[in-house]
DNA sequence: CAATTGTTCTAGTTATCCTAGAATAACTGT
DNA sequence: ACAGTTATTCTAGGATAACTAGAACAATTG
Protein backbone atom coordinates (compact mmCIF):
# COMPACT_ATOMS: atom_id res chain seq x y z
CA UNK A 1 0.00 0.00 0.00
CA UNK A 2 1.03 3.51 -0.90
CA UNK A 3 0.42 4.79 2.01
CA UNK A 4 0.97 3.70 5.54
CA UNK A 5 0.52 4.94 9.21
CA UNK A 6 1.29 3.41 12.48
CA UNK A 7 -1.54 3.82 14.80
CA UNK A 8 0.70 3.58 18.16
CA UNK A 9 2.36 6.78 17.35
CA UNK A 10 1.73 9.76 18.82
CA UNK A 11 1.92 11.72 15.86
CA UNK A 12 -1.77 12.51 14.23
CA UNK A 13 -3.23 10.36 12.07
CA UNK A 14 -3.59 12.93 9.29
CA UNK A 15 0.45 14.31 9.40
CA UNK A 16 1.36 10.51 8.98
CA UNK A 17 -0.86 10.39 6.01
CA UNK A 18 0.21 13.52 4.21
CA UNK A 19 3.93 12.51 5.16
CA UNK A 20 3.80 8.90 3.20
CA UNK A 21 2.64 10.94 0.41
CA UNK A 22 5.82 13.29 0.39
CA UNK A 23 7.79 10.49 1.21
CA UNK A 24 6.84 8.61 -2.18
CA UNK A 25 7.13 12.24 -4.05
CA UNK A 26 10.52 12.59 -2.64
CA UNK A 27 11.42 8.55 -3.56
CA UNK A 28 10.52 9.65 -7.40
CA UNK A 29 7.71 6.59 -6.92
CA UNK A 30 5.03 9.38 -7.05
CA UNK A 31 5.24 11.67 -10.41
CA UNK A 32 3.31 14.98 -11.56
CA UNK A 33 0.16 13.71 -12.76
CA UNK A 34 0.06 10.38 -10.94
CA UNK A 35 -3.41 9.86 -9.28
CA UNK A 36 -3.78 9.05 -5.29
CA UNK A 37 -6.59 6.88 -4.29
CA UNK A 38 -9.61 8.14 -3.67
CA UNK A 39 -9.96 9.05 -0.03
CA UNK A 40 -12.72 6.59 0.57
CA UNK A 41 -10.59 4.28 -0.58
CA UNK A 42 -7.95 4.97 1.98
CA UNK A 43 -10.15 5.10 4.58
CA UNK A 44 -11.11 1.46 4.29
CA UNK A 45 -8.02 0.16 3.54
CA UNK A 46 -5.98 1.80 6.63
CA UNK A 47 -9.33 1.88 8.44
CA UNK A 48 -9.47 5.79 9.62
CA UNK A 49 -12.18 8.06 9.04
CA UNK A 50 -12.64 10.17 6.09
CA UNK A 51 -12.20 13.09 7.24
CA UNK A 52 -9.19 12.43 8.25
CA UNK A 53 -7.79 11.35 5.13
CA UNK A 54 -9.18 14.32 3.68
CA UNK A 55 -7.51 16.66 6.06
CA UNK A 56 -4.19 15.12 5.03
CA UNK A 57 -5.23 16.03 1.26
CA UNK A 58 -5.80 19.40 2.00
CA UNK A 59 -3.09 20.21 4.27
CA UNK A 60 -1.12 18.56 0.99
CA UNK A 61 -2.63 20.95 -1.48
CA UNK A 62 -2.20 24.04 0.45
CA UNK A 63 1.63 23.06 0.17
CA UNK A 64 1.21 22.92 -3.24
CA UNK A 65 2.17 19.17 -3.58
CA UNK A 66 -1.61 17.92 -5.11
CA UNK A 67 -4.18 19.49 -6.71
CA UNK A 68 -7.47 18.69 -5.15
CA UNK A 69 -10.99 19.00 -6.62
CA UNK A 70 -14.06 17.21 -6.11
CA UNK A 71 -15.28 14.43 -9.25
CA UNK A 72 -11.90 14.09 -10.32
CA UNK A 73 -9.63 13.47 -6.66
CA UNK A 74 -6.02 14.29 -6.05
CA UNK A 75 -3.55 14.80 -8.37
CA UNK A 76 0.69 14.91 -7.98
CA UNK A 77 0.75 18.64 -9.19
CA UNK A 78 4.11 20.00 -11.22
CA UNK A 79 4.92 22.04 -8.52
CA UNK A 80 6.09 19.20 -6.57
CA UNK A 81 8.54 17.75 -9.29
CA UNK A 82 11.44 19.70 -7.44
CA UNK A 83 10.95 17.57 -4.50
CA UNK A 84 13.00 14.76 -5.94
CA UNK A 85 15.55 16.99 -6.74
CA UNK A 86 16.14 17.74 -3.45
CA UNK A 87 16.07 13.94 -2.15
CA UNK A 88 19.93 13.57 -2.11
CA UNK A 89 20.74 16.98 -0.30
CA UNK A 90 18.15 16.37 2.23
CA UNK A 91 19.64 12.67 2.73
CA UNK A 92 23.11 14.31 3.04
CA UNK A 93 21.87 16.52 5.62
CA UNK A 94 20.49 13.76 7.75
CA UNK A 95 23.20 12.30 7.10
CA UNK A 96 25.81 14.61 8.34
CA UNK A 97 23.01 15.29 10.93
CA UNK A 98 23.46 11.63 12.13
CA UNK A 99 27.16 11.80 11.92
CA UNK A 100 26.95 14.58 14.59
CA UNK A 101 24.85 12.84 16.88
CA UNK A 102 21.73 14.95 16.09
CA UNK A 103 18.67 13.15 15.39
CA UNK A 104 16.37 14.12 12.19
CA UNK A 105 13.48 15.32 14.23
CA UNK A 106 15.88 17.93 16.04
CA UNK A 107 16.98 18.78 12.42
CA UNK A 108 13.51 19.29 11.44
CA UNK A 109 12.69 21.60 14.15
CA UNK A 110 15.07 23.69 12.84
CA UNK A 111 14.79 23.65 9.01
CA UNK A 112 11.41 24.64 10.04
CA UNK A 113 13.30 27.41 12.27
CA UNK A 114 15.10 29.09 9.85
CA UNK A 115 13.93 32.51 8.51
CA UNK A 116 14.10 33.34 4.54
CA UNK B 1 14.68 38.31 24.64
CA UNK B 2 15.84 35.31 23.99
CA UNK B 3 12.63 33.19 24.36
CA UNK B 4 9.99 34.58 21.79
CA UNK B 5 6.16 33.29 21.22
CA UNK B 6 3.68 34.28 19.26
CA UNK B 7 0.33 33.56 20.98
CA UNK B 8 -1.23 33.14 17.51
CA UNK B 9 0.60 30.44 16.19
CA UNK B 10 -0.95 26.93 16.34
CA UNK B 11 2.10 25.31 16.89
CA UNK B 12 2.12 24.51 20.88
CA UNK B 13 3.99 26.96 23.10
CA UNK B 14 5.90 24.45 24.02
CA UNK B 15 8.27 23.59 21.03
CA UNK B 16 7.77 27.31 20.42
CA UNK B 17 10.14 28.35 23.50
CA UNK B 18 11.93 24.98 22.47
CA UNK B 19 12.57 26.05 19.09
CA UNK B 20 13.88 29.08 20.09
CA UNK B 21 16.78 27.59 21.94
CA UNK B 22 17.03 25.67 18.87
CA UNK B 23 17.43 28.56 16.80
CA UNK B 24 19.57 30.27 19.17
CA UNK B 25 22.08 27.58 19.51
CA UNK B 26 22.20 26.64 15.53
CA UNK B 27 22.96 30.68 15.28
CA UNK B 28 25.76 30.59 17.89
CA UNK B 29 24.53 33.13 19.70
CA UNK B 30 24.04 30.47 22.54
CA UNK B 31 27.11 27.85 23.23
CA UNK B 32 28.32 24.94 25.16
CA UNK B 33 28.45 26.26 29.10
CA UNK B 34 25.61 29.03 28.41
CA UNK B 35 23.11 29.35 30.99
CA UNK B 36 19.64 29.39 30.42
CA UNK B 37 17.34 31.76 32.59
CA UNK B 38 15.34 30.16 35.11
CA UNK B 39 11.86 28.62 33.86
CA UNK B 40 9.81 31.07 36.65
CA UNK B 41 11.96 34.04 34.88
CA UNK B 42 10.72 33.48 31.50
CA UNK B 43 7.56 32.36 32.73
CA UNK B 44 6.81 35.91 34.02
CA UNK B 45 8.04 37.48 30.94
CA UNK B 46 6.59 35.81 28.04
CA UNK B 47 3.36 35.02 30.59
CA UNK B 48 3.30 31.45 30.15
CA UNK B 49 2.62 29.27 32.85
CA UNK B 50 6.20 27.44 34.40
CA UNK B 51 4.95 24.03 33.68
CA UNK B 52 4.97 24.81 30.06
CA UNK B 53 8.46 26.19 29.81
CA UNK B 54 9.80 23.26 31.53
CA UNK B 55 8.47 21.19 29.39
CA UNK B 56 10.24 22.70 26.82
CA UNK B 57 13.19 22.56 29.12
CA UNK B 58 12.54 18.98 29.06
CA UNK B 59 12.40 18.70 25.19
CA UNK B 60 15.49 20.15 24.80
CA UNK B 61 17.36 18.15 27.47
CA UNK B 62 16.17 14.60 25.48
CA UNK B 63 17.25 15.56 22.59
CA UNK B 64 20.97 16.14 24.49
CA UNK B 65 20.72 20.06 24.24
CA UNK B 66 20.40 21.24 27.57
CA UNK B 67 21.73 20.00 30.99
CA UNK B 68 19.07 20.41 33.45
CA UNK B 69 19.31 19.75 37.09
CA UNK B 70 17.79 21.42 39.92
CA UNK B 71 19.18 24.10 41.84
CA UNK B 72 21.24 24.97 39.06
CA UNK B 73 18.84 25.64 36.13
CA UNK B 74 19.74 24.90 32.00
CA UNK B 75 22.65 24.63 30.80
CA UNK B 76 23.52 24.01 27.12
CA UNK B 77 25.36 21.07 26.85
CA UNK B 78 28.33 19.91 24.92
CA UNK B 79 26.76 18.07 23.06
CA UNK B 80 25.07 20.63 21.14
CA UNK B 81 28.32 22.07 19.72
CA UNK B 82 27.90 20.47 16.72
CA UNK B 83 24.68 22.30 15.65
CA UNK B 84 26.12 24.96 14.63
CA UNK B 85 28.26 23.48 12.74
CA UNK B 86 25.23 22.64 10.84
CA UNK B 87 23.80 25.81 10.20
CA UNK B 88 25.13 26.57 6.92
CA UNK B 89 24.07 23.21 5.50
CA UNK B 90 20.73 23.98 7.06
CA UNK B 91 20.77 27.29 5.56
CA UNK B 92 22.02 26.05 2.32
CA UNK B 93 18.67 23.75 1.98
CA UNK B 94 16.07 26.46 2.31
CA UNK B 95 17.33 28.47 0.03
CA UNK B 96 17.36 25.99 -2.53
CA UNK B 97 13.84 24.74 -1.30
CA UNK B 98 12.73 28.18 -1.59
CA UNK B 99 14.23 28.35 -4.97
CA UNK B 100 12.35 25.47 -6.11
CA UNK B 101 9.16 26.82 -4.50
CA UNK B 102 9.16 24.37 -1.78
CA UNK B 103 8.05 26.23 2.12
CA UNK B 104 10.39 25.17 4.70
CA UNK B 105 7.49 23.81 6.70
CA UNK B 106 7.30 20.96 3.80
CA UNK B 107 10.85 20.38 3.77
CA UNK B 108 11.02 20.16 7.66
CA UNK B 109 8.59 17.14 7.50
CA UNK B 110 10.36 15.28 4.83
CA UNK B 111 13.61 15.57 6.86
CA UNK B 112 11.59 13.82 9.79
CA UNK B 113 10.33 11.34 7.56
CA UNK B 114 13.84 10.25 6.31
CA UNK B 115 14.98 6.49 7.33
CA UNK B 116 18.53 6.54 8.91
C1' DC C 1 21.28 27.94 56.74
C1' DA C 2 18.74 30.53 53.23
C1' DA C 3 17.79 31.26 48.49
C1' DT C 4 17.35 29.35 44.02
C1' DT C 5 15.79 26.00 40.78
C1' DG C 6 13.88 21.98 38.80
C1' DT C 7 10.60 17.83 40.12
C1' DT C 8 6.36 15.87 41.26
C1' DC C 9 1.51 15.88 42.44
C1' DT C 10 -3.41 17.06 41.91
C1' DA C 11 -6.95 19.47 39.38
C1' DG C 12 -9.59 22.01 36.05
C1' DT C 13 -10.15 24.31 31.46
C1' DT C 14 -9.55 24.62 26.71
C1' DA C 15 -8.14 23.20 22.15
C1' DT C 16 -7.13 19.62 18.85
C1' DC C 17 -7.81 15.18 16.89
C1' DC C 18 -10.70 11.57 15.44
C1' DT C 19 -14.95 9.59 14.41
C1' DA C 20 -19.77 9.55 12.47
C1' DG C 21 -23.54 10.58 9.37
C1' DA C 22 -25.81 13.33 6.00
C1' DA C 23 -26.59 16.65 2.44
C1' DT C 24 -24.37 19.14 -1.36
C1' DA C 25 -21.55 20.55 -5.42
C1' DA C 26 -18.27 19.67 -9.06
C1' DC C 27 -16.43 16.59 -12.30
C1' DT C 28 -16.16 12.21 -15.32
C1' DG C 29 -17.54 8.95 -18.67
C1' DT C 30 -21.38 6.85 -21.08
C1' DA D 1 -28.90 14.08 -20.17
C1' DC D 2 -27.76 10.89 -16.83
C1' DA D 3 -25.59 8.08 -13.38
C1' DG D 4 -21.56 7.42 -10.79
C1' DT D 5 -17.54 9.26 -8.46
C1' DT D 6 -15.34 12.49 -5.61
C1' DA D 7 -14.39 16.27 -2.61
C1' DT D 8 -16.87 19.95 0.35
C1' DT D 9 -19.47 21.47 4.11
C1' DC D 10 -22.33 20.94 8.17
C1' DT D 11 -23.48 19.22 12.77
C1' DA D 12 -22.21 16.47 16.72
C1' DG D 13 -19.89 13.80 20.22
C1' DG D 14 -15.90 11.41 22.48
C1' DA D 15 -10.97 11.01 23.36
C1' DT D 16 -6.57 12.93 23.86
C1' DA D 17 -3.19 16.56 24.42
C1' DA D 18 -1.99 21.22 25.79
C1' DC D 19 -2.17 24.85 29.08
C1' DT D 20 -3.03 26.79 33.45
C1' DA D 21 -2.91 26.91 38.64
C1' DG D 22 -1.26 26.05 43.23
C1' DA D 23 1.33 23.50 46.48
C1' DA D 24 4.82 20.65 48.55
C1' DC D 25 9.37 18.69 47.73
C1' DA D 26 14.44 17.77 46.69
C1' DA D 27 18.88 19.04 44.93
C1' DT D 28 22.19 22.64 44.33
C1' DT D 29 24.43 26.92 45.31
C1' DG D 30 26.70 30.60 47.97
Amino acid sequence: MLIRIDADSTRPLFEQIAASVRAEVLAGRLRAGDRLPAAREVSEAIDVNVHTVLRAYQELRSEGLVDLRRGRGAVIAATAEPLAVLADDIAELVRRGIRLGVAPATLAALVKEVAP
